[in-house]
DNA sequence: TCCGACAGTATCCAAACCGTCAGTATGTGT
DNA sequence: ACACATACTGACGGTTTGGATACTGTCGGA
């Protein structure tokens, strides 16, 4: 049998071990993560769609990014055969119950330095 | 003059050129630190306190975290001149405005394998 | 026939992150 | 005399993360 723990990235796996807290952070921290499932959240995107919403971020990162998200169960990767390539990314329910979180954490980080001065 | 943006964290300041939410993780993600900011959401409490109910947190990472956590303005840390030393560590204003956040996480983070297997 | 769009890969490189180990200073307890 | 508790700091190193740059293959359009 395969258990959960057993499949899991090695940062969540370590997280597991620590906190519940940890386990968020492991699973939605680090950079581009976040912000791309803002935008998963609003619809689905193809990979150029998410790449030039996020701007500056290059094809080599936010391929694993979005490996990470999928191996994290937090987006599914849907492949086309056609040609050019069409892939789409869109949430699993897991990271559709992270529309509150996302929204919280926008709103404080955009409110972020005003408290200070 | 000093804007806020020049005393920031470098990393907390090129989150704020991409979007609100890695601003978030930026002050947030990474090792401990939300773990740390749960603890203290119950109340003030000291380095060795701290590290003892982090379990396996080294003195010299854990010192990082909090600096980290004090410059971002979350925590405040209070010296007693008194030997042995005593220091306390508490949140701010803005600390405490993330007891939500903080519980949803880990809560999440707590459910996290299960909606899979 | 050559160019661009698409969704990446390959390879290398730099910085950030986090940990280990050793050491600091001072006063109390044995 | 010696260890212990407290809250660190410094030097160092490995691992992970993220970025720069160049390249792949196929098709439709100019």
């Amino acid at each position: 049998m395969t258990t959960a723990a057993e499949t899991m990235r090695p940062s969540v796996q370590r997280a597991v071990e620590v906190c519940p807290v940890e386990v968020s952070m492991a699973v939605l921290g680090g950079a581009w993560k976040l912000s791309a499932v803002k935008y998963l959240l609003e619809r689905t995107h193809r990979f150029g769609e998410l790449q030039r919403r996020l701007g500056t971020v290059t094809p080599r990162t936010l391929t694993r990014v979005l490996r990470d998200l999928e191996a994290d169960g937090i987006v599914v990767r849907t492949v086309y055969a056609e040609v050019p390539p069409k892939v789409e990314y869109s949430l699993t329910d897991l990271g559709r119950s992270l529309d509150q979180v996302v929204g919280w954490l926008d709103a404080w980080g955009d409110a972020y330095p005003r408290p200070v001065g």
